[in-house]
RNA sequence: GCCGCCGUAGCUCAACGGGACCAGAGCGUCGGUCUUCUAAACCGAAGGUUCCGGGUUCGAAUCCCGGCGGCGGCACCA
């Protein structure tokens, strides 16, 4: 039985107890994990809850400790119980049978066996294709590449959409550097990339950098300012060199982010790509979907005139019109609002109408990701997956966007009431900023107003920010220093290896310790720390569980035959009941085995930093542990093989839980 | 002005739809641990009126009201 499955029947004797003696129940049985081992293994607050309802429905005042006591006796009747105890004020706290519990997980599996079917979209990335990555991007990357590992570990089948906005002003912008700044043509540019690849230099560092000195200019020049619209409506149109110009920029940038992201262990299956949205008419369709199902309209008169808008009673304003939101201008346009309904609605599969699509990119491994295109191909239907459909959408996108994301979700569900919001998620996070300090490092100018701000914001516009490619290339420096000191014999092309995982484990934990709504405030000795609360300190954890076992086989001890002594004994309970030192291994057990309801929790609360504090705990836990069973010098056989099962569970875990936040376990560090 | 988020130890953060002896971690500080499975580790100590004031409750960091302070969002931009 698993942890779970042994929870959920707690909780129904707990039901079945409270009617039995008191006739009825609290809605929901809730249970707990008490805050120390010695306290027991599961906590039900029932008897509080029952009081409650006692009194509401009797007007009689019951003390919660006496109706626990009652409680308590019909639990203890279960074999995988071992006693319970009225704690507190009147809590129920349960202790499970350790002996009967370590042989029954010693040799269980993480992990979902079954799907259920339900496809979930997960969005994320999404970062304009005019310039490179930054840190706040890999934030949102690294949220969103680890949701979807949690919903894929829970049994959900998931399809993961990077959207590329490559027909919006940010890419216009970088154009107008090309064309105007720069006086290029397609092929000069393509030389241009030529020559930077050379250089081993990058397309997208280049474009970073115009884009902010474009940004720069803008402010004294009002002509190029003007430049920006007409090529964005260039863009926008297709069919022009401008565009063919735009569409060779986007694209190469869109490369390079995807070569970012795969050094993080983040891929994707499809690029749903703006262009198609537009040419492919998609708004035109939601557009008359809303007008058949009457949730917009046409004003005539006051300050929208002109305009088709969706009204919003839930944000009220000054005057009640100004809650509407306009999808649709006077001159005939549709704002981003209205297309991201209609994008929203593709997704969920409500638009009615697809995209035709293409391979992109083949991962090393040969797993492909496509793109949309605007071309019926002979991929499409031959080889395509079906893409979209999904029962529910996740859109990680950062908390500046809450407004217009609540918008896209109360747009859909006013067109499908029979959908509903739940169905739009915003997973939304707070922004990286940078410390003043840092900004410094970074050799930007900070100004005396600047200086006294908690943070600065980083701006893709004035190039202000830390560059992924460069922190992840710190990190791996940093990272192989280490190991060349620590293993010099080492294998020469294992120690890169080693200093990459080690490198990715550090950034993706850095940025998933924190909830989603703090705002990180970018910190370069933080981020590029390897001790403490951090993905290094888990990793090595699981190193040394994973040496205990290399030098046991050596020795001729495998796990199986560890498994084979605790099977064949009932001695096992002794040893994790003694004292001090078995509260001590039972609690790492205990530990490990609550993997499966930490990512539970964490899926259901849309809250990876549930699963890296979680990882952070059981690695502390191990490595106490560590330092206080010498497993290979244990000379009593029992006690050895419940040491060595207890340290195994420990690192399956440990692997399956950084696995899920996409991090590797090295061979050596 | 309106809406939202936040305010917890010197610093950075946790605390699961209110609850259990000292509100927990990490960093930093001070002190201790390597002839024994890797010291990127472990142990110990110091450090908090959970921004302030009310209220609800047997019980509040958590819920409600009112302040103060910080940040973000409020376009016929994306």
């Amino acid at each position: 039985m698993t942890l779970l499955e042994l929870q959920n029947l707690l909780k129904d004797k707990v039901r079945a107890a409270a009617i039995m003696h008191f006739q009825m129940a609290p809605d929901q049985i809730v249970s707990e994990i008490p805050p120390k081992t010695e306290l027991g293994d599961l906590a039900f607050p029932a008897a509080f809850e029952l009081a409650k309802v006692i009194k509401q429905q009797t007007g009689e005042k019951q003390n919660p400790r006496a109706i626990a006591e009652t409680l308590k006796a019909e639990l203890e009747k279960f074999d995988f119980v071992d006693h319970v105890e009225v704690a507190g004020p009147g809590y129920l706290n349960v202790f499970y049978n350790r002996g009967k519990f370590l042989r029954e997980n010693a040799v269980r599996q993480f992990g979902s066996e079954t799907t259920d079917g339900e496809k979930i979209c997960v969005e994320h990335t999404s970062v304009n294709p005019n310039k490179a990555a930054h840190i706040g991007h890999v934030r949102n990357s690294v949220i969103g590449d680890t949701f979807q590992r949690i919903l894929k570990a829970t049994g959900k089948s998931v399809e993961v959409q990077n959207y590329i906005d490559n027909t919006g002003v940010q890419v216009a912008d970088v154009v107008v550097g090309f064309i105007y700044l720069e006086n290029r043509d397609l092929d000069s540019i393509k030389k241009l990339d030529a020559e930077l690849a050379a250089k081993s230099e990058t397309f997208d560092y280049y474009c970073w950098e115009l884009y902010a000195k474009v940004g720069q200019r803008y402010q004294a020049d009002e002509e190029l300012k003007a430049k920006r619209a007409e090529v964005l409506h260039a863009i926008e149109e297709g069919g022009n060199d401008i565009a063919l110009l735009a569409d060779y920029v986007a694209t190469r940038n869109v490369e390079c982010i995807l070569k970012t992201m795969e050094r993080l262990s983040i891929r994707y299956d499809l690029l749903p790509r703006e262009s198609e949205i537009l040419h492919l008419h998609f708004w035109n369709r939601a557009f008359e979907t809303m007008k058949e199902r009457g949730v917009i309209h046409f004003e005539n008169e006051g300050k929208n005139a002109g305009c088709w808008v969706m009204p919003f009673d839930s944000h009220e304003g000054t005057d009640e019109h100004e809650t509407d939101k306009i999808l649709v201008r006077s001159n005939g346009t549709v704002t981003y609002t209205g297309k991201d309904i209609a994008y929203q609605m593709w997704k969920l599969g409500l638009l009615g109408l697809d995209f035709y699509y293409k391979p992109f990119f083949k991962y090393a491994d040969g797993k492909e990701v496509w793109i949309t295109t605007a071309e019926r191909s002979a991929d499409t239907h031959v080889r395509a997956p079906s893409f979209g459909h999904g029962e529910a959408v996740y859109n990680v996108i950062d908390a500046r966007q809450s407004y217009p994301q609540e918008v896209v979700k109360k747009g859909v569900a006013a067109i499908f009431p029979e959908k509903g919001e739940a169905a739009s998620v915003h997973l939304s996070y707070e922004m990286v900023a940078l410390s003043p300090a840092a900004a410094g490092e970074l050799g930007f100018e900070i100004s005396d107003e600047d200086r006294k701000k908690p943070f600065i914001e980083m701006s893709g516009r004035k190039g202000l920010g830390v560059k992924a490619d460069d922190l992840i290339d710190r990190l791996e420096a940093n990272a192989l220093a280490e190991v060349e000191s620590r293993h010099p014999n080492l294998a020469a092309d294992v120690k890169p290896q080693v200093a990459h995982q080690l490198a990715v484990g550090a950034l993706r934990f850095f940025l998933l310790k924190f909830t989603r709504n703090t705002i990180i405030v970018f910190d370069f000795g933080e981020a590029l720390s390897t001790e403490g609360e951090t993905g290094t300190f888990c990793q090595y954890s699981a190193v040394r569980a994973n040496s205990i076992f290399r030098k046991a086989e050596e020795q001729g001890l495998s796990l199986l035959h560890f498994q084979e002594i605790l099977e064949k004994t009932h001695e096992a309970a002794t040893i994790l009941n003694d004292g001090e030192a078995g509260n001590e291994i039972w609690s790492l057990a205990i530990l490990s085995s609550r993997l499966d309801e930490t990512v539970r929790q964490a899926a259901s609360q849309n809250e990876p930093a549930i699963l890296a504090k979680y990882t952070f705990a059981l690695a502390k836990a191990f490595n106490l542990f560590y330092h206080h069973h010498k497993i290979l010098a244990e000379r009593d056989p029992v006690k050895q093989a419940v040491l060595a099962v207890t340290a195994d569970m420990a690192r399956r875990s440990l692997t399956s839980a950084l696995d899920i936040m996409g991090i590797e376990v090295p061979e050596k560090m």
